[in-house]
DNA sequence: ACTTGACCTATGCCTTAGACACAGGCATAA
DNA sequence: TTATGCCTGTGTCTAAGGCATAGGTCAAGT
């Protein structure tokens, strides 16, 4: 099996199968004599996890760890919930800051509906944004 | 005025400054002598704009090209309402795959809560992970 | 056997918005 | 004058691949 047919029987791209290898979290069968890598089955198992972990927004970095006990024939598992939990941490602090943004946004469409254009002043680049700025106050 | 007093004068990093002086953002009043970098009265304008702007997510490259316009002597008003509503919609994505992703996470989470820590076999990594995999349908 | 053309490959560079490390410069106190 | 501590500019690094390039391979056609 090579680049592009693992790629598109795991449904992913050449590119992101060429990464991995790169950086070794699947090491191709053998190069053989053409220089072209060559994937076995168990590359493709392991992709597939890999990609699954990728889907639950884990690390490339996080999946090398995990990757790296599983080699070492210990659970993976405990790892796992581990990162699972700071990730969920981690997307509901991104949650909140795209859901303030889209406040934010909307506020300013809202405010500058009846705002006319204005060629740059002096000390005034565009009154829309500078205007608004006080909004923007001290997060965290 | 220098790199780190305009930076608490604006609340932001040194580093921050350095970088939009690096990529042309702002210029220098002068090098003097020594080598320093002197920012006036003008780049601090400027600067508070760019920081604004950067608050409603506006990318470094769109406000370059904002401040371009801008310094042509035209409006930018209405390049910037045309960004503000690209980012809302960016942000809406982002909104909903935030939205998304930490609903898949909690399922994960529940429904591993009942589940051993298993040493990795031959044909599985992690069985939490392999297990969930069908839950990453087809999104889009 | 040879050649064409389409596809495939590996490699290296590019991306964002700064953060960080480093080596040296400046200024103030002793 | 020197010591010391903050300050400076420059160069390098990040995440996860995407993209461009130059060359290799394979099957069909001649």
């Amino acid at each position: 099996m090579r680049v592009t047919e693992l790629a598109k029987a795991m449904d992913t791209t050449p590119d992101t199968v060429r990464y991995y290898t790169r950086i070794g979290l699947i090491v191709p069968i053998k190069n053989s004599n053409n220089g072209y890598k060559a994937y076995g089955e168990k590359v493709q198992q392991r992709l597939k996890f890999i990609l699954s972990a990728r889907q639950l927004d884990f690390s490339v970095e996080e999946i090398k760890e995990i990757l790296a006990e599983s080699d070492k024939g210990h659970t993976a598992c405990p790892l796992v919930r581990e990162i699972v939990e700071h990730r969920l941490a981690e997307t509901e602090k991104q949650f909140q800051a795209a859901l303030l943004l889209r406040e934010k946004l909307r506020n300013a469409i809202d405010d500058w509906q009846d705002k006319p254009n204005k060629a740059p002043t002096g000390h005034m680049i565009c009154h829309l944004i500078e205007g608004e700025a006080r909004q923007g106050g001290n997060n965290e």
